[in-house]
DNA sequence: AACTCAATCTTGACGCCGTCAAAATTTGGT
DNA sequence: ACCAAATTTTGACGGCGTCAAGATTGAGTT
């Protein structure tokens, strides 16, 4: 086969800077790869994500993966290792914006959860609606349990005990969880029709009065 | 090519009698197809369904099913409808078996959407969790709405008007529904390993105290 | 500076997939 | 008995994931 010198001048002439940047073949391709891979499952979703459709995008052979991941489901497991990153620092960076009170701190993870999943369903979907990445894998139950360490805490800090050793504390976080990823999936999956007026009004408004009925010790105001 | 007079001798021989069943070529293809569709989801998953592994298990060339159903999409969607279908019947006979009080119908409509995902996660998962069923299909949406509205009522029983004309009453249904079908998710994702023992000592009573947090007006004792 | 070798990437092949078109088979009505 | 329509099969096409083999490159050694 001949040997074309011009390979890299096609529609990822664009990407040739960060291609080069590591120090092998063509650059930093595992990176490329799942930022190739992001995309082809923003726009094709899990059910149609290909592999042959990410090395396309990268620019590379149908089997220049195979060398970084060891197939499909490797992939996704490592894109759903970032998901789960990003999951975590989207909770802990609303968190930051909050009142340091144990209420607004807890309302805060939850928003973080829902927002993260309505700013990028395809990998929330990823993460909670597929069956193809490796969820053992610690790459991704490392961060996952830290996201689920937040909301943990959140109970704790308006329990003032550690909720895991009770099973009344896990019952709250058992619903608090329910509720936040119940409205996650739903509003992701469009399943949310009755409520579209309130949501186009006041979206951060609606989903939060729902939260708050996640809180624990009868939140409301008896 | 040699036609075989033994075609349908082979491991699908118990079928013949329900598929000679109506007047057609083979019998009732579309609801073998339909059957074997079922069986393919709960094995496969739903990214793991493929068409022509439903035809096999239905004994019938690769092309067959195209008569029936136009295409994947358009199985999966009669698939779709035929779990909307026992999901809502799951819910009213939940209720059928319990007080009718509205508290009671309320928290049997909610156990009856849980209790239907945790015995059919496939269908559950095809209904909620992908992309390729055509939910707009009446066929989906009629039996789906009703099961909707099961739960509208039963906020409606517990408040006294009609949930779905106020803003307040919307928001009950959101919470509420959130809390059931997130629990469902989780719990068919395998995602409540922090609950486990709770679930393995007493099931329904962890799922039942869950859904009491979903009840409108305050349903704690105030 | 030439060589070696491992890492990286490409090419080609296989079987499975969904879908289409054409041929074969059966059924029901005449 | 025959015909037209419905049903099913066969065969083909391109796309998919994965494996094996060959080509190319980069880094280290002498």
């Amino acid at each position: 086969m001949v040997w074309r010198p011009d390979r890299r001048d096609g529609p990822m002439a664009s990407d040739t800077a960060r291609r080069q940047r590591a120090g092998y073949h063509h650059g930093d391709l595992r990176a490329a790869l799942l930022a190739a891979a992001e995309q082809e499952l923003i726009e094709k979703g899990v059910e149609g994500f290909s592999l042959r459709g990410v090395a396309k995008r990268a620019g590379v052979s149908h089997a220049a993966p195979a060398h970084h991941f060891r197939d499909t489901k490797d992939l996704l497991t490592a894109l759903a290792a970032l998901a789960a990153r990003r999951f975590r620092d989207a909770m802990l960076d609303r968190q930051l914006q909050a009142p340091r009170n144990a209420r607004s701190q807890f309302i805060a993870s939850g928003l973080g959860y829902v927002e993260f999943a309505l700013a990028n369903p395809a990998l929330f979907d990823l993460m909670f609606g597929s069956k193809r990445p490796d969820f053992a894998s610690e790459d991704f139950s490392t961060p996952a349990s830290e996201a689920f360490m937040v909301l943990v805490e959140g109970v704790a800090a308006l329990r003032g005990d550690d909720p895991l050793t009770l099973a009344e504390g896990r019952a709250e976080i058992l619903a608090a969880w329910s509720l936040v990823h119940g409205l996650a999936e739903l509003l992701i999956a469009g399943r949310l029709a009755f409520a579209e007026a309130d949501l186009a009004a006041d979206r951060e408004g609606t989903i939060l009065r729902a939260i708050e009925r996640a809180l624990p010790l009868g939140g409301k105001t008896c």
